[in-house]
RNA sequence: GCCCGAGUGGUGAAAUUGGCAGACACGCUAGAUUCAGGUUCUAGUGGGAGUUUAUCCCUUAGGGGUUCAAAUCCCCUCUCGGGCACCA
């Protein structure tokens, strides 16, 4: 028999598969609605620098789950397609003059080529790119959509600026206080920006997660950064005057140890409510927090700042006089700009009051008695001087308070949450552009639907201007525009929208991604439907997983889409790491290639190398030794056809048991893919039949198809051989016999004060009593127990018998 | 600072409900085969003691606890990774 030559067998059944287009797939009306799955994976953008090894880990594990479906009977959904407006081609384009459009349809080029080495099983009739204008048309639709049901408003507020990238971000896209991309110290500007009212949509974001079998850790991650919070809003007045201040606070419960207040520097009464004598002292410290960067305003261990405004607030449960402060330690942006504050049991609070000589009173007692307090007390606890509600705890408190304030007509019941709305608009050249025209006479106003595609105008220069303005604001003939309603003079809107804009709804486009009358048909949208199980990195946990659970749940609304969720099982795969344990890059030098890898040893081992090196959801390291172990594997299942292999060969009742063991494991393994260990037992079973003589042909054929997932050309070379008719991935997935893995004999552990001491093989179902006899009469065990008492006999059926002796 | 998650041989790791720790690989050692080998095959391989056979002791980051029995459950400490950043 001629050597496994990987590189003949791997070209030869690509070409079979794209000229047989054996992964194309119908919605086929004959599968049974529970046989229609849908498998993603989050598609790349498309970089220069081309596949990284840490892709195909995901779209491997997605692979094999696909076909072990399909051979399952399912009919799969299994799309691939490129998330491909962004900043480096964009970047590129800037620094050589190369049109992007080039830069990224070039680059799409060459990873669908390297995709398609890898063997994956993805329907390519509907690839997609969010840069297509065919694509982008319905990405614009969907933006129009939002306008109408007032989800899309224009703003004028100070956001989140990134000197380098040179355009304004999200909150979701800055990472301690820097350019989730870049790395750059962010900026604070003020420029008119489109936003998106995710917030409308923050309840249901956060109570639909328990629909959702994702990771816990990125379900916490999404909880916490909607950041829920239950409270009271609660009305103080300024003394003298009719103003009143509303705080927010989850602590109702102290507000009798409320001894000052404190506004946010932007809050608009401070104006108003600022004595003479204070005036000066006030502006000027506004003047320096409001030019003071993000980052230096919530920079860790500052110390607390602020000025007494002169006025005065009255506590609404007793009346008491408390002084108004303004601070930067309390933000405009959150509940309502103004606070009061409790320095007995809130830490910056403290701080704050420590620093001012401010009083210091205490209303929260663990044992319901006063003492002396070094920090504040935050935890709950039993309340003191607080007039008739003395002796309650806290939380009984908190409802008392509530009702108390709602029925004097000062306060309410409050919910707050610290999601924001969506920052919308990039300054950017190389994103969807907004259907949007700015009428002189009709102010804002959005485009036909028929007038979509909007496409991108081409431009002289990629470069940003850096003023706020998209490079598209310098192309007047395109800017200059009338207005769809009146047909005066408009101007274009000028900004693009962020790259999350098209990948917020890409896995409905491939139910269907021909179609120019919709941006799915409802039959393809309805047959493929959530998708069952979304794989990728976790670093999109509160970008990319909370946007287009957001556009889902409004296209829900506006009935575009049949269910609330779109991603019902997500698992995110860990990072390949370098050889040295560290994060693969070019400038740590560790960078494996795929490409090299794939031309040193194949495809398939490269599949299964990467699935064999650990669990999916952790980060691996690289072990450029550890791969011939796989190499080897599949050289030893080629090796095996060496062998003669018959119908009329008897496989021994051993082998027949690890066979239908390894059809049990394997078929659990794959269904939760746990795919190192499913091919562990793959090694079992080959390294037992390479102890054969000769090898059965049925055996033979289960061992292809148990191993076709992971290894497509190989088994498909093999399949042939074994004179069958391509592509195994029609075949029927094994199923075992049960009555074949019974074990009729089993080994039995013997234990001393739970130390083991002997394991004997006894037959299957032995009662208790004569369980302890074999152990009592074992050997080793008697002489642990000789001259000893028993005190205790402890039996597991089956398993094991452990005697306690004194 | 707060909130999560993890820590098992020289290495990647495995281990239903608590029930033989280290499966499967890599590496290493010895032997066989081959003109040759990053080939193939066989045996060994957590640490220690031991008459190198029997056998015994120790071992899942560290410490304590629950239990007949703990990698697995509980508490504390340490280390690493991730998230949040004055959110009242």
């Amino acid at each position: 028999m001629e050597e496994y030559n990987f590189k003949v067998i791997e070209k030869k059944w690509r070409e079979f598969w794209d000229k047989n287009k054996t992964f194309k797939v119908t919605e086929d009306l004959s599968f049974p609605e529970e046989k229609r799955i849908y498998v993603l994976d989050m598609f790349p953008y498309p970089s220069g620098n081309g596949l990284h090894v840490g892709h195909p880990e995901g779209y491997t594990a997605t692979d094999i789950f696909t076909r072990f479906k399909r051979m399952n009977g399912f009919n799969v959904l299994h799309p691939m397609g490129f998330d491909a407006f962004g900043l480096p081609a964009e970047n590129y384009a800037i620094q050589t003059g190369t049109h992007p459009a080039d830069t990224t349809y070039k680059n799409i080029e060459k990873f669908r080529e390297q995709i398609k080495s890898f063997g994956f099983c993805y329907d390519w009739d509907r690839e997609l790119a969010t840069c297509d204008a065919d694509y982008y048309k319905w990405t614009q639709w969907i933006f129009l959509q939002l306008f109408k049901k007032g989800l899309a408003y224009e703003d004028n507020v100070p956001i989140n600026w990134c000197p380098k990238c040179l355009t304004g971000l999200a909150n979701e896209e800055v990472k301690d206080g820097k350019c989730d991309r870049c790395d750059s110290l962010i900026e604070r500007k003020k420029i008119k920006q489109w936003m998106l009212k995710i917030t409308a949509y923050a309840e249901r974001l956060l109570d639909d997660l328990k629909l959702l079998d994702w990771n816990d850790s990125i379900k916490l991650m999404q909880v916490n950064w909607i950041g829920k919070s239950e409270g009271a809003e609660v009305d103080f007045t300024v003394e003298g005057t009719k103003n009143i201040i509303k705080v927010y606070t989850t602590r109702p419960d102290t507000l009798f140890g409320a001894t000052y207040m404190v506004l946010a520097p932007e809050h608009p009464l401070v104006e108003e409510i600022t004595t003479q004598e204070k005036r000066n002292e006030v502006r000027k410290y506004i003047d320096k927090a409001v030019n003071e960067s993000d980052l230096q305003r919530t920079e860790l261990n500052k110390e607390k700042t602020g000025v007494f405004t002169g006025a005065y607030a009255i506590n609404p449960v007793n009346n008491v006089k408390i002084p108004i402060w303004i601070s930067d330690y309390v933000l405009i942006s959150y509940g309502t700009g103004a606070i009061m504050a409790v320095p007995a049991h809130d830490t910056r609070d403290f701080e704050f009051a420590t620093k001012f000589k401010l009083p210091i009173i205490q209303v929260v007692s663990k044992d319901g008695k006063k003492y002396e307090m070094k920090e504040a007390e935050i935890e709950d606890g039993i309340a003191i001087n607080s007039g008739q509600f003395d002796g309650l705890k806290t939380a009984e408190f908190k409802n008392k308070i509530t009702q108390w304030l709602e029925n004097q007509g000062k306060g309410k019941k409050a919910i707050n949450y610290k999601l924001r709305d969506w920052v919308f608009s990039r300054q950017r050249y190389w994103g969807e552009p907004f259907p949007i025209v700015h009428c002189e006479k009709c102010g804002v106003v959005a485009l036909d639907e028929k007038a979509l595609p909007l496409t991108l105008p081409e431009v002289e220069s990629y470069k940003p201007t850096g003023t706020g303005d998209s490079p598209l604001a310098l192309i007047t003939d395109w800017v200059n525009t009338v207005c769809p309603k009146c047909n005066g003079k408009a101007k274009r809107e000028t900004n693009t929208m962020p790259q999350w804009a098209g990948s917020c709804w890409y896995y409905i486009r491939f139910t269907d991604s021909k179609n120019d009358r919709a941006l799915a048909d409802n039959k393809n949208i309805e047959y493929w439907l959530p998708v069952d199980l979304y794989v990728g990195g976790a670093e999109h946990a509160v970008l990319h997983l909370l946007y287009a659970r957001f556009w889902h749940k409004f296209l829900y609304d506006i009935g575009v889409v049949n269910t609330v969720e779109p991603f019902m099982k997500l698992r995110n795969q860990g990072m390949i790491l370098g050889e040295n344990g560290e994060k693969m890059s070019k400038s740590r030098g560790n960078v494996i290639n795929p490409d090299d890898v794939i031309d040193e040893h194949g495809a398939d081992t490269l599949r299964m190398y990467e699935m064999f090196l650990g669990p999916l959801a952790v980060d691996k390291p690289w072990n450029t030794q550890s791969i011939y172990g796989v190499r080897r594997f599949l050289e030893k299942v080629w090796r095996l056809f060496e062998k003669p292999i018959e119908e009329r060969v008897e496989i021994s009742d051993e082998n027949d048991k690890l066979l239908h063991k390894t059809i049990k494991i394997v078929t659990e393994k794959i269904d939760n893919l746990e795919f190192n260990t499913a091919i562990s037992q793959l090694m079992i079973l080959v390294n037992s039949m390479q102890k054969e003589e000769k090898i059965n042909i049925d055996s033979m054929k289960t061992l292809v198809k148990l191993l076709h997932p992971f290894a497509p050309f190989i088994t498909e070379e093999l399949w042939e051989k074994l004179k069958q008719k391509p592509s195994v991935l029609f075949e029927k997935w094994p199923v075992f016999d049960p009555s074949k893995i019974i074990d009729d004999s089993l080994t039995i552990v013997f234990s001393v004060n739970g130390k083991l001491r002997d394991t004997v093989i006894l037959t299957k179902g032995l009662s208790d009593e004569e369980l302890i006899n074999h152990a009592l009469n074992n050997e080793k065990v008697i002489k642990h127990i000789e001259g000893k008492t028993i005190v205790k006999k402890i039996v597991v059926k089956d398993k094991l018998v452990n005697l306690v002796v004194k």
